[in-house]
DNA sequence: GCCAACGTTGGC
DNA sequence: GCCAACGTTGGC
């Protein structure tokens, strides 16, 4: 059982969309230490669903692995924006696991929220320059992180 | 919209 | 295989 953040921008996808659609396939991650955390996903994690490029940034709900990844289908497809001419059905470059909605927060854990609390020192997504999409996060930091997000 | 951070590409 | 140039991410 591991854990993890995975982000978007709200204006592609949002916490809502998935909570509309239920399960989403994670597809369009073009960066190779973000598809080596999405293949690391076993059946049942957790991810912290973040909002990025938006005002406030932050946490907004927890999401569910419920397929473990498989070749990102966007990759193929010649006219598409995900389109990866090296890449072939036979050796697929880029993965994506499906996620289920778990649950949306009460309120924003905020970017900034998490900067400042000393409980999340060293948390990869308040780091300087930390610009990886999809990123590991221990089981400490995601409990207290959905702990202030559901109490509203 | 700016720009720092940093990943990727391609010439050598 | 180095590294400069370039492109992208993402906070502000």
């Amino acid at each position: 059982m591991n854990y993890w953040l995975i982000k978007s921008e709200p204006d592609a996808f949002s916490i809502d969309d998935l909570k509309r659609d239920k399960i989403t396939s994670w597809e369009g991650v073009r960066n190779y230490q973000a598809r080596n955390n999405l293949r690391a996903m076993e059946k049942g994690d957790l991810a912290l669903f973040y909002h990025s490029s938006t005002n406030p940034t932050g946490v907004v709900g927890v999401a569910k692995v419920v397929v473990t990844a498989l070749p990102d289908k966007t990759q193929f497809d010649t006219k598409g924006e995900y389109y990866d001419k090296k890449s072939t059905p036979e050796k697929p470059i880029w993965y994506c696991p499906d996620f289920a909605f778990v649950e949306k927060f009460k309120s924003i854990v905020t970017l900034e929220d998490m900067k400042k609390d000393k409980k999340l020192a060293g948390i990869l997504v308040a780091q300087r320059g930390s610009r990886l999409s999809v990123q590991p996060v221990s089981k400490e930091h995601f409990e207290y992180i959905r702990a202030l997000g559901t109490k509203g």
